[in-house]
DNA sequence: ACGATATTCCGAAGAATATCGGAATATAGA
DNA sequence: TCTATATTCCGATATTCTTCGGAATATCGT
């Protein structure tokens, strides 16, 4: 199994650490795996496009986000998995002591 | 039991999202529950005083840290409890689809 | 090829951030 | 009170971020 480090997890925080762009990744995390259309996206969250196309750039830069065309249409999807992979860095290095001891366990 | 709201979300991942911030914060978490000097963070990370202190406020601003005087050091502590409500958020909110679906059963 | 639709790229303005060295402040001990 | 130590605040600079409107690009259907 594949750990995240360090300086992926930080970018990945930076990333979802926006108001704007943790509402597009949520939009997109209960879209379900089929994904959304940017436009819809757009509709849904009321950002201008260009905004919107920056943000979801930025996503997609550390792999939280995945676009897949369909015509002229780009369907974008949530990575759970690498989303995953991130909070378990998180509950593994952020949230347990020396001793291994976990935040919630306390 | 009371549930983060996506801006509270949103600062705390903020804050957490910058390389220097959160290796101070797993120092912290690593710690345990003493917590450590501002000095002693000091010296585990390499960071400048100064830059430190910046980083060590944005931390504090978002309850990740809290600080407590002991003579003329300051210990600072992470707050685990916290830590964990934010990742509550993240594991509830952006890693189950609509139909509740958690990311890491699919 | 043309028109309609979907999305991205360009350029720009203003705000916020990261970082540092050095001065200022607070506390303790002699 | 004087000195030493611990930490924060000040000011400054270079960088990055957010946001927008409008131009450019890609794709489809006719």
């Amino acid at each position: 199994m594949w750990l995240m480090d360090s300086t992926e997890t930080a970018r990945r925080l930076e990333a979802l650490g926006n108001a704007t762009r943790l509402e597009i990744f949520r939009t997109l995390v209960r879209a379900g795996p089929d994904g959304l259309p940017v436009g819809e996206i757009q509709s849904r969250t009321g950002t201008a496009r260009s905004t919107l196309s920056h943000h979801l750039h930025k996503l997609i830069a550390v792999d939280l986000v995945r676009q897949e065309r369909d015509g002229t249409t780009l369907y974008c999807h949530a990575n759970y998995s690498e989303m995953q992979a991130t909070i378990d860095y998180l509950t593994r290095e952020c949230c347990a002591d020396a001793r291994g001891r976990s935040c919630d366990a306390a």
